[in-house]
DNA sequence: CATGAATGAGCATTCATTCAT
DNA sequence: CATGAATGAATGCTCATTCAT
C-alpha cells in the first residue's frame, strides 16, 4: 500500500508476457530459457519468479489468458441472428482474422499443449473444447434447419477448425493477398464445404 | 548404404530410428535426450554417434526420410487418370489415411520443423512444398477444366492440406468412426469445398 | 536497546527471534531462507534487515543471547553452598531441565556453531567454555576435597556435559517418564560417575 | 566388458566418498555444493552424477555405509564372554576409539540426520537403534545379574552413548592425552556410572 | 517502520558430445 | 561395434541482500 498501484510491477509482468509470446512462438517453449526470456525483458532471470512461480505456470497462464480472450472475442463478434449460414460465415471470418492478428499466441496454443503439465493441460483443453463447441453448435443448427449438408457434424467441426487455423502456417504480412481477401477465401471454402449457398460479404 | 546388408549395424540404426520416432512424437525433440533414446534402444549414448553425427542430424534424417516416403507413396497411389475430381478424391483419401497410419512421423514433421537447424530446414521445407505442389496442380487443372470452382488455388491448397492433416490432432484408434468412414468424410468435405460434384468411392 | 520500549519495532524483533528459533531448530540455519522467516513473522523479507544487518548477525545474536541466558540462569539457580556433591547435583538437575525446557535454542547452539562466521564463532565458543568452566570448577573442588573420584577433571567435565545434553536427542514431551523423573536419573548417573555417594533430592 | 573392471570408475567413486566425508564434516551437508565437492575430487560437477543420482543419495549412501561398518566393527570387536562388566567395558572402549578414529563419518551421522529425506531417514535411524540396542542389551543383562545398579536402562543407555560420543566434540589429535588414556577415562566413567566395580584393562 | 521490486551469485541437475579402450 | 568415463555448458530455480518509495 505504500506503493503506487500499477507501478513498475504491472509493467514488468506485461513485458514478460509480451516477450514470452514472441520468443516461445519463435523457438518453442523448451527452446526458450528463463535467462533468455529475462534478457529480452531487460531484467535478471530471478525477477521472472516474482511474477510466475515456475516456467510452467507462465506457459499455463499465457495459454489460459489467450483462450479466454479468444472465446470472449468471438462472443462479442457473433452476430445476433439465428441464420446458420450467417453465423458460420461470421465464425469463419472471425476465426481467420483473429488467427492472422494474433499469430504468435495462437501458434503457442497449438504447439505447446504438449508442454503443459498434466495438472494444467485439462483446463486449457476444456477451454479449447468450449470454443470448438461454438462451431459445432452452428453446424448442428444448420443441419437441423436443412441449410447445411454434411456427413458428420463433429468431424466437420474439427476439419473446418483445422482448415481455418492453418492460415497461421503460411500467411505472412505483406503477402500477395491482404487479410480481407484471405478471410473471404476461407469463409467461402467453409460455406461451400457444408453446401451452404451463401453470399459472402465483408 | 556402405554398410553390409543385414549386419548388426543396420539393425541398430533401424532400432534407433524406430525408438526416436516414438519418443520424439511423444515428448518432442528437445524433450528427448540422447541418453533416453539410447536407453530405449538398449545401447549406451555414445553408440548413437556411430550412426548419426549429431542429434540434429538424426532429426533431419528422420524428417527427410519421412517426406520422401510420403511423396513416393502418393506417386504410387495416384490414379492414372486426368480427371481432376478423381485425382482430388484420391489425394484427399490418400492423405487422410497416410496421416492416420503414420501419426508419429507426421506429427514430428509438423511440430519439429522449428527444431531444425537453418542448415537443414530448407531441404525439408522444399520437400514439403513439393508435396503441396501435387495438390496445387490438381486444383489448377480442375479450375482450368471448369470442374472446380475456387477463388484462389494456392490458398485453397493450403487450406485443404491443413484440413486433411488436422485428422491427426483428434483421431484416436478405436474411436466412434473407423478409418474408412473418416476418410470418406474428409474426402467429401474436400470435394464440396471446391464445388466438385463427385461421387465418393471406397 | 536504543529503541523505545514497547514500540512496534520491539514486538517485531521478538517475533523474528521467536520464529527464527523454531524454524532454524527444525530446518537448520542454511535450510531457512530469509523469505521463509519473514513469512512466518508476517512481514516482507526486506523488513528483517531493519532488525539484523545480515542473516549471519541474526544467528550470532540468537546464540549469544541463548548462552548468556543459560549462564545467568545457572548462576541464579546455583545453591549457596560449597558442598561439591550438592553443587554437582544441582548442576546436573539444572542442566537437564534447562535443556528439556529450551530444546530448540539448545539444539541450535549445538548444531549451528559451524554455521557461524569465523568472526562470530569465538565469542560463542568462549561463552560455552565459560559455562563448562562452572562444571569443571565443581569437579575440581570435589576432587580436592576428596569427595569425587575421577581420573581426569577436564575430560570428565566434557563427558558429563555431553551426557546431560544428550537428553535433547531422544526425549519428547508425553513420553514414558516425566521431566522430574528424567532429571532424577541423569543426576544420579552424574553423581555415580564421579563416585559421589550423594542423596538425590528434587 | 570392453573395459578393465576396477578401473577409473571405482577409483573415482572412492575419491568422491572420501572428499565428501571431509567436506561435509567441515561445512555441513547443505554447506557443500556439488561443484565444490567435484572440485575437491578433481572432476566436473556433472561427473558426480555418474556415481550418485542425487546429492541426497550420496548422503544416504555415506550414512548407511558408515552405520553398517560401525555395527560390523562392534560385532567383531565384542569379546566372547557374558560377563556384563567386561562387555560394557569393551563397548565403551570400542565406541570411544571408533569415534576418535572416524571422527568425520561419526560427526556427519549425528549432524546430518536432519538433512536426510523422509524416504531415507528411517533406514538410518533403524541402523542407529540397532547399534544402541547392543548397549541396552548389555545393561539389561548387567542389571539382571545384579552387577549393574541403574535407575532406568533405556535412559542410561542413551545417556552413556551421548557421553561416549561426546569425545568427538572436543578431542583433537596431539592433545594432552593420547587415545588410549582418553578411552581409559571414558571406560571408567561408564563403569562407575552404573556402579560396576570392574577393573579396566587395555 | 515497512514494502515490493530487483539484483547477481549460486545451486542441483541435465545434456550433447568426445574419446580411450 | 560398442562401452563407460568424463566434459563443459546450460537449465530452472532460490537466495541473501539492497533500496527507492
Amino acid at each position: 500500500m505504500a506503493r503506487t498501484a500499477g507501478s513498475e510491477g504491472t509493467k514488468t509482468e506485461a513485458a514478460i508476457r509480451e516477450a514470452a509470446v514472441e520468443l516461445i512462438a519463435r523457438h518453442g517453449f523448451e527452446g526458450v530459457s528463463m535467462r533468455r526470456l529475462a534478457e529480452a525483458v531487460g531484467v535478471q532471470a530471478g525477477t521472472l519468479y516474482r511474477y510466475f512461480p515456475t516456467k510452467q505456470a507462465l506457459l499455463a497462464s499465457m495459454m489460459r489468458e489467450h483462450m479466454r480472450h479468444l472465446i470472449d472475442s468471438w462472443r462479442r463478434a457473433r452476430p445476433a441472428t439465428d441464420d446458420p449460414a450467417a453465423l458460420l460465415s461470421a465464425f469463419a471470418r472471425f476465426h481467420v482474422r483473429y488467427h492472422m492478428d494474433r499469430r504468435d499466441e495462437v501458434f503457442i496454443n497449438y504447439m505447446e499443449l504438449r508442454s503443459l503439465d498434466p495438472e494444467n493441460a485439462p483446463e486449457i483443453v476444456a477451454l479449447r473444447k468450449e470454443y470448438e463447441g461454438e462451431l459445432r453448435a452452428i453446424l448442428a443448427q444448420g443441419v437441423a434447419k436443412g441449410v447445411f449438408r454434411t456427413p458428420d457434424v463433429p468431424v466437420t467441426a474439427m476439419a473446418l477448425i483445422a482448415m481455418l487455423t492453418g492460415v497461421t502456417t503460411w500467411r505472412q504480412a505483406g503477402g500477395r493477398l491482404g487479410p480481407q481477401a484471405i478471410a473471404d477465401i476461407y469463409t467461402r471454402l467453409t460455406l461451400d464445404a457444408v453446401g451452404a449457398r451463401a453470399s459472402v460479404e465483408a
